[in-house]
RNA sequence: GGCGCUAUCGUCUAGGGGUUAGGACGGAAGAUUCUCAAUCUUCAAACCCGGGUUCGAUUCCCGGUAGCGCUACCA
């Protein structure tokens, strides 16, 4: 391993990112299709979305809409679109192709009722014997009197064979052909199978890098089979180790729930490039004590030798109660990153959609002029619906009395406090310095410390105890609002 | 069961025959501040086990164990 992919001599690589439409778009899909990307981007490469959807039984609208949900939320794109059901007559070439050269056999054995025997506890069949013998005269006449058939790949078996890759990341691989079974080209409804299919549209879309996750590591070698048999060289492989969950299971939306899921991240409120960040770091290293990176580095930085070969534990909490808990914290961490890098316009900007939802009519000024208070105090972009409330709403909901109450103080002195405020800020003008000089002053003159001037008002208007810096607060808010609710407030204490 | 892959702090990882085994998240403590957050400082925290090779293995080799994957006319 660890020598660098070259681009194919026929020019830039070709990559592709094949999901099945049989479920929602999930993390670990969502982390291929960024490697890929990534690795077209980094060398000039084209990628390719291809639908693989040879199981029309499996295959759901909701689940082609789930995958092209995420993916357009992460914002990537790609450079060329297929669907393998448009492509079965190139599938059943390839597989007659196969089949002339004698490398595949028709098996007339019925197909497995049930999955009784799906987990091979006892019997490994690996081939059919009786099929796999069989005349070409017997199973052409068998065919013709229109009996039902699967193709299967004739895998050599005799001693010493062997089927061999190089893997970006895994190294050398080598396996016994006896060790393969006779696995299936074509199903006895004349559908092409996963592998086939597969192999067939690699081969004519003319990838030069299959980038997949790891469990599709054994199954390269009957790949490299078919291609060969196909004639084809095979394409450069590289696996990704596997993205797991906190048990260490695959990552299941019955057994995890919505988190394994990539539209529960942009319902959360994560930015699409913080999550891709996350996501890149996850079994795969930058080498360099790089945490944070943007989508423009990572492109620069991408590269096949930095993915490692252990499964990565996705470090969500199991059943989960609020989404900050839900999340991996690293993930929340580094959307907070990426949070604060933004510029405040550009915060403002996606802020105002969420805000909307719930208040319509905060205008894009207003939504400016707040930002810049909760940047450094939200992690997703969600919180500003708890961290800015306050400024959106008209009458602020009701809180505990006993919390205007400043440290060391008591309802008196919080009484005395907004009193003075009252009195002293209707001739302020509502800037940070004004505001911050005169309320000092106020305090000065009471006699309290600066905290306990501020708390009261800060509860006053804010609602609790925990918000941002009292001034601009005020500032934003606007003198009006700020009277009136100190006056709200100094009534409560009554 | 068979075949394969993997194994460094709780998690993501760097490293590599001799290191105080590095970083990040999370945790703890402190500094700062009008609260919170941010920021800064400090601390706790790891080489799966057993053999070999070697002057010396966490690193290389073998075995074990564990986890994961494949073993479908799913993908």
């Amino acid at each position: 391993m660890s020598k660098p992919i070259e681009p194919t001599a026929t020019g830039a690589p070709r990559v592709r990112f094949a999901p099945s439409p049989t479920g929602f778009l999930h993390v670990g899909s969502a982390r291929t299709f960024i490697f890929n990307w990534l690795y077209a981007r980094r060398n000039n490469g084209t990628m390719i979305l291809r639908l693989d959807d040879t199981d029309v039984e499996r295959n759901t609208d909701a689940s082609v809409n789930s995958i092209f949900e995420g993916l357009k939320w992460l914002g990537l794109g790609w450079d060329e679109e297929y669907k393998q059901s448009d492509r079965g007559v190139l599938h059943r070439q390839m597989a007659q192709t196969i089949f002339e050269k004698g490398l595949a056999y028709r098996d007339f054995t019925p197909a497995h009722t049930g999955d009784s025997e799906k987990s091979g506890a006892q019997g490994t069949w690996l081939f059919n014997p009786g099929m796999r013998e069989l005349s070409r005269e017997e199973s052409d006449r068998r065919a013709a009197a229109g009996e039902p058939f699967a193709l299967r790949f004739r895998v050599p078996r005799d001693s010493g064979q062997v089927v061999r890759f190089t893997d970006a990341v895994y190294g050398e691989q080598v396996k016994a052909g006896a060790d393969i079974e006779d696995f299936a080209l074509l199903r006895s409804d004349g559908n092409p199978t996963y592998h086939l299919a597969s192999c067939a549209d690699d081969a004519d879309l003319r990838i030069s890098h299959i980038i997949r996750g790891q469990d599709h590591l054994s199954n390269t070698f009957k790949h490299v089979l078919i291609f060969e048999a196909a004639g084809y060289t095979p394409p450069k492989f590289a696996h990704l180790p596997l993205l797991v969950a906190p048990d260490g299971t695959k990552l299941s939306k019955r057994r995890h729930g919505p988190v394994v899921s990539v539209t529960t991240y942009r319902d959360a409120g994560f930015l699409a490039e913080a999550f891709i960040n996350f996501l890149c770091l996850l079994g795969w290293s930058p080498k360099d004590d790089r945490t944070k990176m943007s989508q423009q580095e990572l492109v620069e930085i991408f590269s096949l030798e930095g993915i490692n070969r252990a499964n990565a534990v996705v470090n969500f909490k199991e059943p989960a109660a609020t989404p900050d808990e839900t999340f991996d914290p690293k993930a929340i961490w580094l959307d907070a990153e990426h949070i604060r890098g933004l510029a405040i316009e550009d915060l403002s900007q996606r802020l105002l959609p969420i805000v909307h939802e719930k208040y319509p009519r905060v205008s894009p000024e207003k939504m400016l002029q707040i930002t810049p208070l909760i940047r450094e105090r939200i992690k997703l972009l969600n919180d500003v619906l708890t961290a800015a409330d306050f400024f959106f709403v008209d009458q602020l909901p009701p809180y505990d009395p006993a919390e205007l109450i400043p440290q060391k103080g008591d309802a008196a002195m919080a009484k005395l406090v907004l009193e003075k405020a009252s009195a002293v800020l209707p001739s302020i003008e509502f800037k940070h310095d004004p505001l911050d000089h005169a309320l000092r002053a106020a305090a000065q003159e009471l006699g309290v410390k600066a905290g306990q001037m501020f708390q009261p008002i800060r509860v006053a208007v804010c609602g609790r105890k925990n918000a941002p810096g009292l001034f601009e607060t005020l500032e934003v808010l606007g003198k009006e609002k700020t009277l009136r609710r100190i006056e709200h407030a100094a009534q409560k204490l009554d």
